[in-house]
RNA sequence: CGGGGAGUAGCGUAGACGGCAACGCACGUGCUUUGGGAGCACGAGAUCGCGGGUUCGAGUCCCGCCUCCCCGACCA
């Protein structure tokens, strides 16, 4: 490809509006464009890097087994009622109506035409098991997109669906996943750590992420390196040690003038964070609020207190005025007199004795605070979040926190699509059998911003070999003064172009200045550059120089035309 | 949706006291230059986010709205 004639163009200053490293070098580079928010383009060369990242996954599902398929865009808001989500899931599933006045969605996942197609198709357990995948656009109108293409409203995902006769079978092909899962971000030169993970709006029995570390992670994981634990924070259970006991002690009332977090409380009071209790108030998608009890020195985990109540459309923090309305009062809040909330306590609080907890009256709080005697758990369960240092629950050694992106994930779903579906087989013993599914997921864009997180300098993007749009940048320098230059570089073109799109190479035939061409071909991040110029060729031949080391060599142009026919093989 | 910030040429910004909309880069033409973001000259490019108001006059002041970014509630 030539550069003179690439639907492209390098940016000199970062724009304002990307902080993410790859957000900012792929807008730089020419890679993208953005539409809206969370809505981009792919420009040509964006477009080849997540061809290549597609190419990978596809290879992988392909390799146990997987049969690519595509399906639909747009459903009828039917087959989502059938399943239930169409009311369990808020507005990030888009609904809209047909010219015949038909509710419709726009898909964010496939489960339920999976379902549907199973129940057509599948008879007998001899047509099981069966993996089936596809690349699929999808829409999700999140709360709030970031990062460029970290977080996206709108994305290609691979998802793949596993069917199965039971629960065994389920077992295989969920380790037939896993095990791919860890060859796609191997290739794609990511490093990732399998999390296991809360199963969310899929419902299902098991499910793990694969997250890829890095500190704008939005995602907190729970790692031991005694014992190789790792769990995402959202379910992670910590064993909490039983405080020394006391005697219960009379209520009293204390004034705590201008206290209102656990910190300046415990400052004011001369006491331990973990002698007070903290309340935290959300309220649930069908309008329940929830006060949440923790002691002071933990946080509140919303997945699991949102699992603790069954909360119907998930939590959300409480505005003043419902906490108010529940006769609690922010700052200085607590269950002890309060009406109209389901009181969610902390294992650990229930096992804590005179605690410091919210008067729910500005300015003042309780000593001595003793769960059932001074009011009622609704739910008593583990609601904390795990913190660094936290004993692991599986050897006890200290646990680290790290942030994390999740690039994949892999969901045991059990029976529930199919059932809503009716797809069932008939067994051996002429007996019919729901079948049983998994789902397998992985962003494509993601996966391509991921990349660059991982495979940059200060001076751009350096691809791995695997995904490059282009296997290696030409330069040529002072082809207006010495036309061999330009004779060497057009067949060096021409010669790479023949062996097919993966051999391909990018020109940069512009008529620019050697500066700025050098600096392009850094940002642009091809894993090779090539020089030729009056200067390579009285040295012998074209430069070559690796991206990622700056390693440099003058070879003779014969070995040049080797490697493009065979040396800068993708994978090789 | 809560909190914070920003919308002026493709990108980055200045203009804020109400009085001809400016600068760098990028872009076009010509000449020079050609191994690390070249020089000179000329040129094109802006409904100053949108709508309303105040005013002789609004990028600037007032009201309303929209969009985008960042931090919190969702997920690949």
């Amino acid at each position: 490809m030539r550069l003179s004639h690439l639907f492209f163009t390098t940016l000199r200053d970062d724009p304002t509006d990307a902080e993410m490293p790859s957000h900012r070098l792929l807008l730089r580079a020419g890679y993208l464009r953005q539409l809206g928010s969370g809505i981009y383009s792919l420009l040509p060369l964006g477009k080849r890097v997540n061809d290549r990242v597609t190419q990978v996954i596809r290879e992988e599902q392909d390799r146990i087994g997987g049969q690519e398929m595509e399906m639909p865009v747009v459903h009828p808001a039917d087959i989502w009622r059938a399943s239930g989500r169409y009311d369990a899931i808020g507005p990030e599933l888009t609904r809209f109506k047909d010219r015949n006045g038909r509710d419709m969605v726009l898909a964010m996942t496939h489960e339920e035409v999976v379902g549907i197609l199973l129940a057509d198709i599948v008879k007998s357990y001899r047509q099981l098991p069966m993996m089936l995948y596809h690349f699929q656009t999808k829409w999700r109108d999140e709360p709030r997109a970031r990062g460029g293409l970290i977080r996206v409203r709108e994305f290609v995902m691979k998802d793949a669906y596993s069917c199965d006769r039971d629960e065994a079978g389920l077992d295989a092909s969920y380790q037939a996943q896993h095990a791919a899962y860890v060859r796609i971000f191997e290739r794609l030169g990511l490093e990732t750590v399998a999390v296991s993970s809360d199963v969310g709006i899929m419902g299902g029995s098991l499910a793990h992420e694969f997250m890829f570390l890095n500190p704008a992670g939005e995602d907190v994981l729970v790692l031991c390196e005694a014992c190789g634990y790792a769990a995402n924070r959202q379910v992670v259970g910590v064993p909490k040690p039983d405080p020394a006991p006391e005697e219960a002690q009379p209520l009293e009332e204390v004034a705590t003038p201008g206290t209102t977090t656990i910190a300046t409380l415990a400052a004011f009071l001369g006491i331990e964070t973990s002698r007070t209790a903290k309340a935290a108030f959300f309220v649930t998608g069908n309008g329940r609020l929830v006060t949440a009890i923790v002691r002071g020195d933990y946080e509140v985990n919303e997945t699991k207190l949102g699992n603790a109540v069954k909360a119907i459309g998930g939590i959300r923090p409480a505005s003043v005025e419902e906490i108010r309305a529940a006769g609690m009062e922010p700052g200085y809040g607590s269950p002890v007199g309060a009406h109209d909330t389901v009181a969610v306590i902390d294992d650990l609080v229930a096992r804590s004795p005179n605690l410091v907890a919210g008067a729910n009256r500005e300015g003042f709080h309780y000593r001595n605070v003793n769960v059932e005697r001074d009011f009622t758990a609704g739910v008593t369960t583990d609601i904390t979040n795990a913190r660094e240092g936290d004993a692991c629950p599986v050897c006890g050694q200290p646990l680290i926190l790290r942030n994390g992106i999740e690039v994949g994930n892999i969901f045991k779903l059990g029976t529930k699509f199919a059932d809503a579906a009716g797809a069932t087989y008939l067994g051996e013993d002429g007996q019919a059998h729901p079948i049983v599914m998994g789902s397998y997921g992985i962003g494509v864009g993601r996966n391509v911003a991921c990349i660059v997180e991982a495979h940059h300098d200060d001076k751009g993007i350096v691809w791995p070999a695997e995904v490059a749009p282009y296997a290696a940048h030409l330069v040529s320098i002072g082809g207006a003064k010495e036309p061999r230059v330009n004779e060497i570089a057009e067949r060096l073109h021409d010669l790479a172009a023949a062996g097919g799109p993966r051999r391909e190479i990018l020109w940069d035939d512009r008529d620019e200045s050697p500066g700025v061409k050098f600096t392009d071909s850094e940002l642009l991040g091809m894993p090779w550059i090539l020089t030729v110029s009056p200067r390579s060729l009285a040295a012998g031949g074209v430069e070559v120089t690796e991206r990622a080391t700056g390693a440099r060599s003058t070879r003779p142009i014969e070995e040049v035309e080797a490697l493009l026919t065979g040396g800068f093989a993708p994978g090789a």
